[in-house]
DNA sequence: GTCAACGGTTTTGTATACAATTTTGATTTT
DNA sequence: AAAATCAAAATTGTATACAAAACCGTTGAC
C-alpha cells in the first residue's frame, strides 16, 4: 500500500520518459513546415505511401502525424478520402488574429491584477532583452526574444489553461507573425508596444494593459495591409 | 456494466461522404463518457488490449481514439507508457470557465456590433424557446434549448474561428455545465441572464452584452460553490 | 536492509498484410 | 456527345505480426 512512496528508477527514469513517440512528432513538424513554405498547396492531398517513403516510416506513424496536424488545423481529415491541406484564407487569418488579440488582452489584464514581484522582475528582464535585440537590428534575434516576452505574458495570467491555449494559437500563427516583423520600423513599433504593456502591468492598470496588448496583436491599419501583402507574396513563391 | 461501451451498429445504407472513420470517433465519445461518469479515475491507464476486446476492434483505431482524447485533454499520452486519464482539477475547471466566460463575452460583444436582422430574429426565437422550456420545468429540455442559444451566440460573433473554438471549449465543459442547471432556481436565473444578453445585443450595446455574457458563464458567488459541490458529489459516486 | 543489476513478462510502437472504400477510365446507353 | 455503368486500380481503414521498450519480481552485492 505504501510502495508508491518508493520510486526505484526515479534517478534514471528522468531520461527514460520522453524518449520514444518522437517519430510522429518529428513528422508532424516536418509536414507543418512543408505545408507552410508552400510545398503543398491548399487542397492538396497528402499521400500516405509517398510520404511513408520520404520519411522512411510505415503508414502507421504517418497517420498519427496526420491526426495531430488535423487537430492543429493544418489539414482536414476526410474519412475514406485522405488528409487535405488547409491553408488559412485571409478571412480566417484575420479571424484568428482577432481571437489572438483578445486572448493576449485577457492575459495582460489578468497579469496586471495577479503578477507577483518575482514574475514581474523576469518579465521586465525579457522586455529589456527584446530591446537589446532591437538595437542589434537582426529580426531573427528579436523574434526569439519576442517569443519569450509573449510566453511569459501568457504565464503571467496565472491561468495555466489560458496560457496553454494562448500558446497553442500563438504557435499556429507563428509563421505569419514572423513575416510581420520584417517590415521597415516594425521592430521599433513592436518594442514600443512591449514597453507600453509592461508599464501598464507594472502600474497594475488592468484596463490599460488589456488595451495595449490588444493593440499590439490586432491587425488593423498598416498591420492589416502588411499581413495581406505578406500573404500574397507567400503565395507567389510556392516552394522556397 | 459494459453496456455504455457497446458501439452502435454501423449503417450501410448511407452513401454520403462522411461515412467511414466513424469508428475511432465512436470509441472516442464512448471513452469520453466513460471517463466523465467516473468509470476511470484520474491517473488510470487505459489498457489497449482490454479496451480492444471491449469494443471489438483492433488496437489501431483505439489508439486513434486515444490521440483524439489527448487532443481534447481527456487523457495524457506518455510516450512508451500509455494513455492516462486526466480529470480536470477544481483549479483547472475554474480556469477553463474563466476562459469560457471571456470567449462568450467576446462573442456577445461582436454580436452586438455585427449581428444582422435575420440572425437577430433567429436568436430571439431561440431565447423564447428557452423560456418555453423553462416554463416546462424539465432541466433536460431546457438544457438543449440552452445549447442552441449558446451555439447561435457563437455564430453571431461573425468570426467562424472564434465560434469554432468557443464551441470546442463549450463541449469540453458540457458535463459540468449540465450539472449546474439542476440546482433550485437555476433555470430561472439562467433564463434571466439570457434575456439580458439578448436585450443588450438587440440594443447594440456591446459593452453591456459583453458584461452580461461574462456574468452568465462566470463561476462566481453561488455558482462557484455549486460547481465545487457538484464536483465533490461526482467524485463520491464513481461508476454511475 | 538498501540498492543495483538482471531476465521474464507485459505493454507500447512500428511494419506489414488484408479488407473495404473510393477513384478512374473505358464502355455502353440514351 | 453527355450520362450512366461497371470493373480494375489506387487508396484508405483495420487487423495482425513483430520489434522495442517498460514493468516487475527476484537475485545478489555492499
Amino acid at each position: 500500500m505504501y510502495t508508491i512512496l518508493i520510486l526505484p528508477n526515479t534517478k534514471k527514469g528522468v531520461k527514460l520518459h520522453a524518449m520514444k513517440q518522437r517519430r510522429a512528432n518529428q513528422i508532424q513538424e516536418a509536414l507543418e513546415h512543408a505545408i507552410f513554405v508552400g510545398e503543398f498547396s491548399d487542397g492538396d492531398r497528402l499521400d500516405e505511401v509517398t510520404l511513408s517513403n520520404r520519411f522512411n516510416v510505415s503508414r502507421t506513424p504517418l497517420r498519427e502525424a496526420f491526426q495531430a496536424l488535423a487537430a492543429s488545423g493544418f489539414v482536414e481529415l476526410q474519412p475514406g478520402r485522405g488528409a487535405f491541406v488547409r491553408h488559412p484564407s485571409p478571412t480566417e487569418l484575420v479571424e484568428m488574429f482577432e481571437v489572438m488579440a483578445e486572448m493576449e488582452s485577457f492575459c495582460a489584464r489578468l497579469a496586471a491584477r495577479r503578477m507577483g514581484p518575482e514574475e514581474l522582475q523576469e518579465f521586465r528582464k525579457a522586455t529589456d532583452d527584446c530591446d537589446i535585440a532591437r538595437e542589434g537590428g537582426d529580426p531573427d534575434v528579436y523574434y526569439w526574444e519576442n517569443e519569450r516576452f509573449h510566453a511569459l505574458l501568457y504565464q503571467a495570467s496565472g491561468n495555466s489553461f489560458l496560457a496553454s491555449e494562448a500558446a497553442k494559437l500563438h504557435r499556429r500563427l507563428q509563421p505569419f507573425r514572423r513575416l510581420q516583423l520584417r517590415g521597415r520600423g516594425r521592430m521599433n513599433q513592436s518594442m514600443d508596444e512591449h514597453r507600453t504593456i509592461l508599464n501598464a502591468i507594472d502600474a497594475g492598470d488592468s484596463n490599460a494593459a488589456a488595451a495595449a496588448a490588444r493593440d499590439h496583436v490586432s491587425v488593423q491599419g498598416e498591420k492589416f495591409t502588411d499581413l495581406m501583402s505578406n500573404i500574397a507574396r507567400a503565395k507567389e513563391k510556392p516552394a522556397a
